[in-house]
DNA sequence: TATTGTTATACTCTATAACTATA
DNA sequence: TATAGTTATAGAGTATAACAATA
């Protein structure tokens, strides 16, 4: 157990990251804000969902979830199917357009993040990655175990069907 | 330098560690926003300082840093003084009220986050807290420096002028 | 009756721009 | 003319509550 004096430090962390978020953010394309980003990375690395799911994954409320994937889905980039396992539900999917929005993203948040760690070496950032993900396990984040990755080679829309 | 897939890893911690800054967030108190609390923890940390300084502590924009300290002003946590070396600026100044607050808040949130990080060492603590403040330190925060730290058992207002 | 998802409303945080007062 | 600070406005993100459709 850590003492009190680091966890007001960390505190003190958690609310100055914020500085780090926003400069990302803004390395964004327009019209793809940092909730449409997550959404599109969400659905890549866990497959095709429904949206209870990716609120889950998101760690958001559902209303929340909703007014993202309606502005993903407005743009193109993933499309509603209806669940044929249940009708209230609509399974979200990645089109062809999301996958070549979603590479655009890592494009510019790599460059960024390349360009201001240029000093850190590879254990570095995994350390850092490492830390980050046990925090959040240690705060109930699911989002924070580790899941399959789709082969990002194909740009063909054959993502698994949702679980649920 | 760290590998590409690293990056874009990095850049979906940031993106998810808000769920954690959320949760600390929810134990403040009710009349003490996230803004307000950084208000603080800044200029017990930093001493009496100007708004310009709290800004670039801060890493927001002057007019957000405006709005944070007239909320936290009108709470009597801080008093706003005529500088006399120039009439334009004002100095920012914690007041006993302000320490309460201030006292309250590292309660809450240490209780919080010693509840949840009950099986991290000490050292795991240290290493998250030394690699967030390299993070910033590399997107050219400068509250990542280190400063001095006021001794927190005077009760008084015995802050020191702002330096600038 | 409970659950899935949407929408309306409100609040926090942030940035840009216009403005006042002073340097 | 430039700077310190405030205020108005707008936009993104979030939560709660009310709602519709379905289980």
């Amino acid at each position: 157990m850590a003492e009190q004096t680091q966890f007001e430090e960390l505190a003190r962390q958690l609310s100055a990251v914020g500085v780090v978020k926003r400069e990302v953010g803004r390395a964004l394309p327009p019209d793809c804000p940092a909730g449409s980003a997550a959404v599109l990375t969400l659905l890549r690395r866990h497959g095709d969902m429904r949206m209870s799911k990716l609120a889950e994954l998101l760690a958001v409320d559902m209303s929340v979830t909703s007014r993202h994937v309606a502005h993903v889905a407005a743009h193109g980039w993933i499309e509603r199917h209806p669940d044929p396992a249940d009708k209230r539900s609509r399974i979200l999917c990645l089109t062809p357009e999301g996958l070549d929005e979603l590479a655009e993203l890592n494009r510019r948040t790599t460059r960024l993040l390349a360009e201001r760690l240029a000093d850190w070496t590879d254990d570095e950032v995994a350390q850092l990655i490492r830390l980050m993900t046990r925090l959040r396990t240690s705060f109930g984040d699911c989002r924070s175990s580790p899941v399959r990755l789709p082969t990002p080679a194909s740009e063909e829309n054959t993502r698994t069907p949702a679980s649920t």
